[in-house]
DNA sequence: GAGTCGTGGAG
DNA sequence: TCTCCAAGACT
């Protein structure tokens, strides 16, 4: 393996590759909120933040979290129900949760000041070798490796790589091209650029080569096999599941709310009662669910026809949910909480949730 | 190593 | 409408 890159650098002209892409970076960088500073701080919010998350979707988070939380003492010193809120919408969060315990770590055991070393920094919840080689490189100035998906995307097809990107192992192929390549001078400049150049030019579909700063560098341009580059193979689709979900208030308007558990899927945001329920003839979704609200939750409800529906898509399920609202005629145990429209703003809730207190609103519930 | 873990945008 | 995502990490 190792053998194989080397002759795929041995005609690799790193020096002019390295200053043809600072160059191109260094005058057609976007101008992003994280670039204002070095703040190592920063630089790993918004490092957690972009992970599997569009630039686009992410500035507006990122200017509101650090505006929030402008520092690590200010993050390690808040409460986990406002940090999950900041995050609210953004997807994946267990990123947040172990990007909020590392920031106590780093403020408890590294005076609040975050690691410099790849044996330390990996230490740390939710920093991998993608993250780790961002803040490294980006913060510190060190060379380390960044491999992201533009990282493997740009380098398939500068050095030719045929392995295929989805899988797990392929990732080091790039780290070590990495390593021979990177710039010791400026490796911030050059891991930012790769990804810039993944981002603007040298994207997943029609790739703009004619634009590519690096193009008399790349072999696939040369070969003309850039469509065909990276290989990825592909992920299996989402597995369909029928819930139902229920609007529950009561006397004083108040709704009924539930948290959910501390791991696993949306871990720790809330929710409205809800369960998957089984499509069998003669006994209803709404029968279901109300039967499950009694037996789970101790509440007494009669439950209304049918709602509306809300379609929430994970990465690997997809639920699709009927709404049912009703009054409580009793007082449900205490895995149920009785909060006011005003109090639902300070609760974290999964785009889907949001979804159905819309429905809620849009009701007529006499 | 394969599965788990969100969401909104682009083609 | 459907597919594929986008600066991955964890189990």
């Amino acid at each position: 393996m190792v053998n194989e890159l080397q002759n795929k650098l041995k005609d690799f002209s790193i020096q002019e590759f390295q200053q043809d892409l600072i160059t191109w970076y260094l005058a057609e960088k976007r101008d992003l909120p994280w670039r204002k500073d070095q703040d190592p701080y920063k630089i790993w919010v918004s490092e957690i933040m972009l992970q599997q998350t569009r630039v686009d979707t992410v500035i507006p988070y990122f200017n509101a979290f650090i505006d929030k939380f402008p520092t690590i003492e200010a993050l390690a010193a808040a409460n986990e129900e406002e940090v999950l809120k900041a995050w609210e919408g953004l997807g994946y969060y267990s990123r947040v949760r172990n990007l909020h315990a590392a920031v106590k770590e780093v403020n408890e055991s590294y005076s609040g000041i975050v690691p410099n070393t790849p044996e330390e920094i990996s230490k740390l919840k939710g920093v991998g070798p993608y993250t780790k080689g961002a803040i490294l490189s980006i913060a510190y100035n060190i060379p380390e490796p960044a491999v992201d998906g533009n990282v493997m995307r740009v380098f398939s097809r500068i050095l030719s790589i045929w392995d295929d990107i989805a899988k797990p192992k392929t990732r080091k192929i790039f780290e070590e091209a990495t390593y021979q390549i990177i710039s010791k001078e400026d490796p911030s400049s050059f891991n930012q650029a790769v990804m810039e150049l993944g981002a603007l030019i040298c994207t997943p579909t029609s790739p703009s080569c004619l634009l590519c700063p690096v193009r008399e560098h790349c072999s696939a341009f040369k070969e003309g096999v850039q469509a065909e580059l990276p290989i990825k193979s592909k992920k299996k689709k989402p597995k369909p599941l029928q819930m139902a979900a229920a609007v529950l208030y009561d006397q004083d308007r108040r709704l009924y709310i539930h948290k959910r558990p501390s791991t696993g899927l949306l871990a720790n945001l809330w929710e409205y009662p809800n369960m998957e329920v089984q499509q069998e003839a003669g006994n209803t979704y709404r029968k279901q669910l109300q039967e499950f609200l009694l037996s789970t939750y101790g509440a007494d409800v009669e439950l209304l026809e049918l709602s509306g529906t809300v379609e929430h898509v994970f990465s690997h399920l997809i639920w699709n949910i009927s709404i049912f609202i009703g009054e409580v005629n009793n007082i449900p145990n205490d895995q149920l909480i009785a909060v006011t429209e005003k109090e639902l703003e300070k609760y974290a809730f999964p785009v889907s949730h949001q979804k159905i207190y819309k429905i809620y609103l849009g009701s007529d519930k006499s």
